[in-house]
DNA sequence: GCAAATTAGTGGGTAAAAGTGCATTAAATT
DNA sequence: AATTTAATGCACTTTTACCCACTAATTTGC
């Protein structure tokens, strides 16, 4: 399980160091094989090799009436190996798709990452939490303990 | 339970000394094994490991809907220790997120803890004690002895 | 079609920043 | 005054950012 916020720079090549600690547990459950697709809401999943298996056939079996969902996560998926120094190349076309240029935060989500551009995500983050404190989430009554 | 407020300051590496008479309650329940992540009132959320498996699963389990309370708690979850001499680093990433440079109170509030940035409480108790003048919870109606 | 030039991708080395551990000082409690 | 507690300072390790050199692939012009 991946959880956790770190703030990472690509590099000029548009590579990304991923922090050692997760280097380590994707290297022992899938030798460091990722795939990396869009989300809608604006920022790059990563996903482990096995976590994309699953999460792709789930989007294979929806019906013809989810061909938009099939397009955005099927059509954007590329594979990715960490490199000998735990760095993973984000193409082009997946960095402009998201607007991500250099300052990126990698979000660990349980068994996939999320990877935004910076500022995208501090939007998205002072959007959601100005919601919040305007109507505090019913989930969470009987949730906090 | 952990009840009471401490001000204390983090020290330039960004570490906090957790009061010696929580310490002893850590060690005991989860040998100083916590996990620290954000609030959207501003603050930061300190559970002792067994609390925070609790509030996580039901965080999981919430729908497709609740996706941004999922990436607020889920993604900015650190595990940390205590170290040797009692002390958790607080990551830039979270020190950033709520604004805390070094003096914070750190507020027992049960099962967990909240640790705040020293201003930034301030203000919110002077804020919300306003607005308890004005209009009486009435929720204390029948509990106030 | 071929050579040159440009762009994308790879690998490694170095410096800066962050994290860790320990020792000491200062402050608060008993 | 003694003891406990929290804050600070310093040395050392690890991690990440940045730079440079090199290879592969693609484009461009002749």
């Amino acid at each position: 399980m991946f959880f956790g916020a770190s703030s990472l720079n690509l590099d000029a090549k548009g590579r990304l160091s991923v922090p050692t600690r997760h280097q380590e547990a994707l290297m022992a459950s899938c030798e460091g094989q990722v795939t990396i697709t869009q989300h809608y809401e604006g920022c790059l999943m990563v996903f482990p090799r096995p976590a994309w298996e699953v999460f792709s056939a789930k989007i294979t079996a929806l019906p013809m009436s989810s061909m938009s969902l099939k397009r955005l996560y099927l059509s954007n998926a590329m594979g990715v190996e960490l490199d000998s120094t735990g760095r993973i190349l984000i193409s082009p076309e997946l960095r402009e798709a998201v607007g991500i240029n250099k300052e990126t935060t990698l979000r660990g989500m349980g068994s996939y990452f999320e990877l935004w551009d910076k500022v995208a995500y501090e939007a998205y983050d002072a959007r959601t939490k100005k919601s919040m404190r305007e109507v505090p989430p019913v989930e969470l009554n009987g949730i906090i303990i």
